[in-house]
RNA sequence: CGGGGCGUAGCGCAGUCUGGUUAGCGCACCUGCCUUGGGAGCAGGGGGUCGGAGGUUCAAAUCCUCUCGCCCCGACCA
């Protein structure tokens, strides 16, 4: 190979490095801590908010735009809110060549100043709901970037919506979280397990904070997705109460909630492999390529001809790159969409066309099957929908196979040092016998599961009574 | 901010210790021929303020001083 991608089993992460430069979803920018998402790349983040918009409207959800830079006062009117994120905020401080009154941070997520709008937009209870979304940028400074999965600059979207109860607020937070799921293992192919944040691990501000989590191939968790209910304390800093049927005045309720992209690192590190990216049918872009083979002209002429029939039959229902460049070998271009994942690929040569077929490859499974050029467009859809199912399915089993039950914290500490993945254990709901574990293992609460059996039992670490298990894992 | 390393063609590097024609190699790129069922071959070609500034010297990528930038390892995070 002369396009090298390091081995998983040799450098995990040099690997997914790897595979984000070569399949030309990303590059290095200038700027340190910021990235450039290339076509690839955004093509992917494009699949990934087509779908999440569709299903946001569908739940009565509608899109604006929030100013990027709000005014510190804002960002200081919450108190656990600025304390979580200060220490990450860049802030602008010179405009016009002056000095500026009043810094203006660069947002790292936009609660303070949607609720300074939805102070001047909510009066009463018939105001309420309000269900915006905005798709946007952020920015969060780190010193440890890595491409996709943290830098500095991300899109996200961050959904903000005001109700007139608790209860609304918190069939809200779910409601969303469920999206999350079904998205991600639906489109992304990725299962996740959803649950409630840790007192602990929750957002600076919020009531809870409900979360899915991811594994990747690494055997680490990756929050692919959070949604808190933020209660009343956005309404209380800002001061934004509503007029309710019995003509009381009450503070507002809230909730927000996003993902970002760091979606696609985790595609990434879900399905792909040694040869590069892999991607589900129903996030590709461009689903199929045709590799046309051919010797001398009058085999080219052929060959093409054919392969353009093709091409035309499936782009009925499909998008169809026929790679018909002359300055590389087939075998060359086996090579780079695999790289870049699509996930099928037709082979068409002379041997072929004699045969009224064509040669196809699925990218998960890289095995060479005929198949007849009559029906080309049902055994490809059949052959992508399967795909797309067990694409999940091999993920799904991957992560039971790394989740563990464990009952001893010896042991507790062996799997999560030398085996990784999940590990479902006892918890008290005590914060420092979470502490001390994350203190001894790094690992972390990844969430208290909805679908958790009831089952009595031990903290693992203090011995008290707990009501169920809870994950653990080391994280991203 | 503390410890380790590196700046030479788009990328990866050699050359620096021991100063000396025109700064070199691999990949990539361009042209042509030839090839095409798993990353071909041959020939020719383009591309460099050697990170920057100052100094020593007849002569600096190489020696000296300063400076800038980057990467790796230790506290928080979608």
């Amino acid at each position: 190979m002369a396009e090298k991608i390091t081995p998983r089993n040799v450098d995990y992460s040099r690997w997914y490095t790897d595979v984000v430069l070569q399949a030309k979803l990303a590059d290095y920018s200038p700027v340190k801590g910021a990235m450039v998402i290339r076509p690839n790349g955004y093509a992917i983040w494009e699949m990934i908010q087509q779908n999440l918009d569709r299903m946001f409207k569908e739940t009565g959800h509608v899109n604006a735009y929030f100013p990027l830079l709000i005014p510190e006062s804002f960002m200081r009117k919450e108190a656990e809110h600025v304390e979580g994120f200060s220490p990450e905020c860049a802030i602008v401080t010179i405009g016009g060549g002056q000095e500026l009154e009043e810094r203006l941070y660069i947002r790292p997520t936009s609660e303070t100043i949607i609720w300074s709008m939805y102070k001047k937009w909510i009066m009463s209870y018939r105001d309420l709901p309000i269900l915006i979304n905005q798709w946007a940028n952020v920015m969060r400074w780190e010193l440890r970037t890595r491409l996709f999965l943290r830098t500095s600059e991300f899109l996200w979207q961050e959904g903000h919506t005001a109700h007139a109860a608790y209860q609304e607020a918190e069939e809200e937070a779910l409601k969303i979280l469920k999206i999350y799921k079904t998205f991600a293992e639906e489109y992304l192919a990725i299962p996740v397990i959803a649950g409630k944040k840790s007192e602990a691990e929750k957002f600076a501000g919020a009531l809870h904070t409900y979360s899915i989590e991811a594994m990747m191939q690494d055997r680490k968790a990756l929050q692919a997705g959070t949604s808190h209910n933020l209660g009343q304390n956005f309404a209380k800093a800002f001061d934004v109460k509503f007029q309710d049927k019995d003509g009381k005045l009450q503070y507002v309720w809230a909730t927000s909630w996003g993902v970002s992209t760091r979606l696609v690192g985790a595609l990434i590190m879900t399905h792909a492999d040694d040869n590069g990216l892999v991607l589900p049918p129903k996030i590709a872009q461009r689903q199929i390529v045709i590799v046309p083979i051919w010797r001398g002209e009058e085999e080219k002429k052929q060959v093409l001809a054919y392969a353009n029939e093709v091409k035309e039959t499936l782009g009925k229902e499909f998008t169809v790159i026929l790679d018909d460049r002359d300055q590389y070998k087939p075998g060359y271009k086996f090579a780079e969409w695999e790289l870049q994942g699509i996930p099928v690929r037709l082979e068409i040569g002379p041997k072929d066309v004699a045969k009224n077929g064509m040669v196809m490859v699925r990218r998960d499974l890289m095995k060479k099957e005929f198949i007849p050029k009559n029906g080309v467009l049902e055994t490809v859809r059949g052959t992508l929908e399967r795909m797309q199912k067990e694409m999940l399915e091999n993920a799904r089993k991957f992560q039971q196979e790394y989740t563990h039950i464990v009952d001893d914290y010896k042991e507790f500490k062996k799997t999560i040092e030398e085996e990784g993945g999940f590990v479902k254990s006892h918890w008290c709901a005590n914060p420092e016998c979470e502490a001390k574990i994350k203190d001894d293992t790094k690992a972390t609460i990844r969430n208290i599961p909805f679908d958790r059996e009831e089952e009595k039992g031990k903290c693992i670490i203090c011995g008290s009574e707990s009501e169920g298990r809870v994950i653990f894992a080391k994280a991203y």
